[in-house]
DNA sequence: TTCATATCTTCAGAGTTTCGCAGATATGAA
DNA sequence: TTCATATCTGCGAAACTCTGAAGATATGAA
């Protein structure tokens, strides 16, 4: 009978898994296409470390998925509209006092139509 | 510079917010109408204290309003449009392995199109 | 083969945050 | 005041995060 109650666990569980800055910014990294573990550890200036275990998390809920060619690890996202979809929640964001619109409008700009070459930010 | 970085703290709150299975059912109760707290505490069957917090958690965020008429305090969503977001989500819970298929489609049935006097599961 | 390097992961710990409960408190109606 | 409704506070337990060190694994040189 908890069918609600079960499903808005699961529901809770994605969330929960994407609400960290450092994921948002890896899945909106790999949005377009996949990278290896280097390149996201330069893009974003986090820790090795870091990275590396926000990944297995993600992967784990199977949120990205992992290729190996030699000693480079490159990881997708499986359902590549998560990223959109997080990018609607900018909507919700909007008019609050921390945060200035034209932050969100310049991030949404760049999230939304980023070209080959990822332009720092 | 930390344009981006800003941006995805801000939205890592929304998705912290809504994180938590008590809430998201909050919302989902709101999605028609506000309802007052004692209704929201009677049909999901939770604590008094316990809606309460959540709420006022709400409130701060401003994802709900809150209007009183004497002893009541109806709760509203200030953007309604947040509860049909959350339910998109269900895209990224369909295949687990601890969930139903069929649990999310009655949920997202239940969810998408609800009467006008709440049926309850 | 052996060694060094590059890439990435895992471990161990400490610190922080969140959660859920219980009791006390505040507010409004009669 | 009394009752009903709603909120606030404090505390222990659990979960999450971060950092640095150590552990895999693959490549290429000697």
């Amino acid at each position: 009978m908890p069918n609600r109650q079960a499903v808005a666990k699961e529901l809770a569980e994605v969330f929960k898994l994407i609400a960290h800055p450092d994921r948002i910014r890896v899945i909106e990294e790999l949005r377009v296409d996949e990278k290896d573990v280097n390149t996201l550890v330069e893009t974003l200036s986090l820790p090795g470390p870091r990275v590396s275990q926000h990944l297995s998390l993600l992967k784990a809920h199977r949120v990205v998925e992992e290729r190996r060619d030699g000693r480079r690890h490159y990881y997708r996202l499986t359902q590549p509209e998560i990223a959109e979809w997080i990018i609607e929640g900018l909507a919700f964001i909007e008019g609050r006092l921390s945060i200035s619109a034209t932050a969100i409008k310049s991030a949404r700009r760049l999230w939304t139509s980023e070209p080959k070459k990822s332009a720092s930010n």
